[in-house]
DNA sequence: TTGACGCCCGACCGGCCGGTCGGTAGTGTC
DNA sequence: GACACTACCGACCGGCCGGTCGGGCGTCAA
């Protein structure tokens, strides 16, 4: 049963994490969260930090493999990585919430383990977007690298106001995400009414 | 001298709790880059909450002077807006940042002022697009609410990457971000090579 | 000279923090 | 019955936290 203990210990970390913040959540909090003491947590996890960088690899690891598939799947990939992109992190919402906000509070080896693989997803998402500019699909007038962190801006942080009991599914919101950033929110002014 | 020094205090605050994060951030820390005592401290300020307070509600406070006064004085408004916006988030970076990582911190009243804030820099935001969807400048095929949400993401945690001494200036990634949200950053079908 | 005021400080408080220790109870194996 | 292993726990630790208290020191006005 270590397995699903140590599994049930981190999504609930994930969600006090999100909720209260990493330094404001204590791990006796956390405990109590599991209906077990602070001591016998002790017994499932090394430590309060080792809880939240596995907790960033894991977010890290889920995104870039969902994306790393859709990239070697599809011709055109941009708009479908896009969407899974989104899809994957509204899935893992406390966890991807935890990994944006709190990763600085990582200290040593532990994050220099998860800003790499960060960067590694960044570099992942910014070939896409090379690509297409090389291929004439995407703008060239600026640069991948600013094109590439908007765009991650765009996506990473509407787990914070999506709600899944809302008028749009997740599906939805991939597709307008996906849809403005590629198309625009304006009218083409050759669509505008006179 | 009081106003230099609260000043002085605020700007100090402003780039600790970036740096580290309000609750990593002690006040022992904030008196010593202050060159006071911890005591001396607590003579200029109320609580480390007021000052988290005071941060949230000032940045908010700027944004919304500022996006308020372009709104009435353009005729389309919707692009200077934007480029307005990020100016301010990046000449009050610190602040900024605080605010919209920190707010959550807060308890009480004082939540209940900052987030109020924030509602209503939203709804300004979101009164402009939806004024230029009945003006058939934006598209209307999604709600004005989520295009807003969506803007904001876009624009708002652009402070987190954007480094000044880089090639871009704060204009240029104005200019560049109005331009990915408006005309989107793919090539028109018409404009794509053959 | 006196006293009010702004600015400063050392010493201290209770409380919560992450983490450790020694030990217990149950369970399955040989 | 002996052993090993896992899960569990109460009690405890040193340390840092936000915040307070009583008082010192210089300045300036009466």
């Amino acid at each position: 049963m270590t397995e699903r203990t140590a599994d049930r210990v981190m999504d609930t970390a994930a969600e006090l994490f999100r909720r209260k913040g990493y330094a404001e959540s204590s791990m006796r909090e956390l405990a109590e969260l599991l209906g077990i003491r602070k001591a016998t947590l002790y017994h499932h996890v090394q430590s309060k930090e080792a809880i939240l960088e596995w907790l960033c690899i894991e977010s890290l690891r889920r995104v870039t493999a969902d994306v790393r598939e859709v990239i070697e799947r599809e011709d055109e990939p941009l708009r479908p990585m896009i969407e899974r992109h989104l899809l994957v992190a509204l899935a893992d919402r406390d966890m991807h919430a935890t990994m944006l906000l709190e990763s600085g509070s990582l200290s040593g080896e532990r994050r220099a383990r998860v800003v790499a693989l960060r960067r590694d997803y960044e570099l992942l998402v910014e070939g896409v977007i090379a690509a297409e500019q090389r291929e004439g699909r995407l703008r060239s007038d600026y640069e991948a690298r600013p094109l590439t962190l908007s765009l991650l801006n765009l996506l990473n942080w509407t787990i914070f106001w999506y709600e899944p009991q809302g008028a749009m599914s997740a599906a939805d919101v991939a597709r307008m995400l996906a849809s403005v950033y590629l198309d625009g929110a304006a009218l083409p002014v050759s669509a505008r009414p006179g």
